[in-house]
DNA sequence: CCCATGCAGGCTGTAAACAATAAACACCGC
DNA sequence: GCGGTGTTTATTGTTTACAGCCTGCATGGG
């Protein structure tokens, strides 16, 4: 049980494109300095694409031993990575009972998009405030190009387009806003909300309905009207929530399950590996 | 280097009220069994006390060995303690140089306290809409007392009593409104300003001034009139940010080494043992 | 037939050892 | 004297080993 085949054979931290060498020694070395970053946030963010994918359901143990073994390294970037998904929120740890991964109740859901709402409508009008006067810079270019880009896709149906786009419209008014705390803030509950449903809703219409929300949103903010701005920005978060719920109300219950570490709710053991 | 001296001559770690037993074995298994949390929770409380009483000043860097053995356990839960912290934005930690506690810049404490402004606006609006019809309630009598016991100290000009009342509000608030996380990102942030702006203020005069901003604020509150409520949280975070600016303006410089991770401003070595 | 007790196994919590990096220092050529 | 270079040392990143806890099952008594 030594450190043999450091790079197993389902290379889960392969995240840079280091393509496999045929050699170890070397490798591995270039993997390491092309990485630069320590063993447990590379192993945090394998984890959570193993969340994400749902290889790690909500209600999951995170067997402390196996993870290490199928990710190819020892147990303590695994801890350092579960205490920091525990931070965020994503999984909860019990003492001497191990890391489970979270559940997202509507409740807590909401109370999320809740917070979300605020935080993005304040975004929004500091955006406009300090966009005022600047119709034509930098900034403004780019909110209207992710917004012209989002408008294509919703012209051909492109789901996966449009929330690429959508998540980075998001991102760029919190970004541009000027607040790193708020944006801090708001993505990472964003994040937590898009881990932690697995896209339960996300029908056509509603990316119409989105894609009009963002239309009026962008034109309060370069207009520089900043209480209009936070008014449509907080209506847009509100409306996700509605959508959210009403897609989980209507047949989806999976993200019904609460959040209390039971250890799953169907009798087999953690199906990650 | 073993283990001898699990409960060195400076027990840091010894939170709960357990006095020191004359033997070793029992009084510390007694200590664990009473603690019941994994040993990094308690070392992340013994270095979030060393950096609020200024063991750790902004700059100095987190030596593992050196604290493990100032607090008696081995550099695993130390590791810990420090990862949580950064999580918690109380250091930065570079890869292969360490864990190096922060210093707030004015620039990111009056984005903190702005954030505050708008997260404590937003629950003092939730819970005047919640209290409505029910200004004789518990929670109603709960924030009237806070506030009586805060007039109390400020007849006798007692700073200390003030202040642990003045927090309690803000928690009681921001508790009593109803939305979880923004509660815990309030209080992960007050707490952040608090640890590392060392009470820099707090003149006799900003008492007064902050107590009658409480009454106004909790006069909305219970008449349940939510954006009244609002307006009078938020124009309290952002006096409160006045304060905190002009007090380092007039020759407290302290809090204006920047958040780069530069050694230490003099050559001094990390004053922390 | 149901429930308490004892035992075994797996897993986490913690500690100590090993490897690798980065800063500090001395040395050398110029 | 000065810049560059090799070496040394302290410190972090990672691994491995050990101890304690929790869980599940079997067994025996009610």
């Amino acid at each position: 049980m030594s450190q043999r085949e450091a790079n197993g054979p389902d290379a889960v931290l392969a995240s840079t494109g280091e393509a496999q060498g045929q050699d170890s020694g070397v490798s591995a070395l270039r993997a390491r300095i092309a990485a630069r970053q320590p063993l447990g946030r590379s192993v945090q963010a394998a984890l959570e694409r193993l969340i994400e994918s749902g290889a790690l359901p909500p209600g999951a143990r995170l067997n402390e031993v196996a993870l290490a073994a199928q990710l190819g390294v020892s147990r303590g970037p695994v801890r350092e990575a579960a205490r920091a998904l525990e931070k965020d929120g994503l999984v909860t740890v019990i003492l001497n009972r191990g890391a489970f991964v979270r559940s997202l109740g509507m409740e807590e859901a909401a109370q999320i998009y809740e917070l979300n709402a605020v935080l993005f409508g304040h975004a929004a009008a500091l955006l406009a405030e300090r966009l005022k006067g600047r119709r034509d810079g930098p900034e403004a270019a780019t909110l209207r190009a992710t917004v012209a880009r989002m408008d294509h896709a919703v012209e051909q149906g492109a789901l996966e387009a449009f929330f690429t786009d959508n998540a980075l419209f998001h991102q760029q008014i919190v970004g541009l806003c000027g607040n790193q705390p708020l944006q801090a803030v708001y993505l990472e509950h964003t994040r937590k909300l898009l881990l932690l449903r697995r896209r339960s809703f996300d029908a056509a219409g509603n990316m119409r309905v989105a894609n009009a929300e963002h239309h009026r949103l962008l034109a309060s903010i370069l207009a520089g009207k900043a209480e209009p701005a936070r008014r449509h920005a907080e209506a847009h978060t509100r409306a996700g929530r509605a959508r959210y719920l009403a897609a989980i109300a209507q047949g989806n219950a999976a993200a019904e399950t609460t959040d209390t570490p039971h250890e799953q709710h169907n009798g087999k053991e953690t199906p990650c590996c």
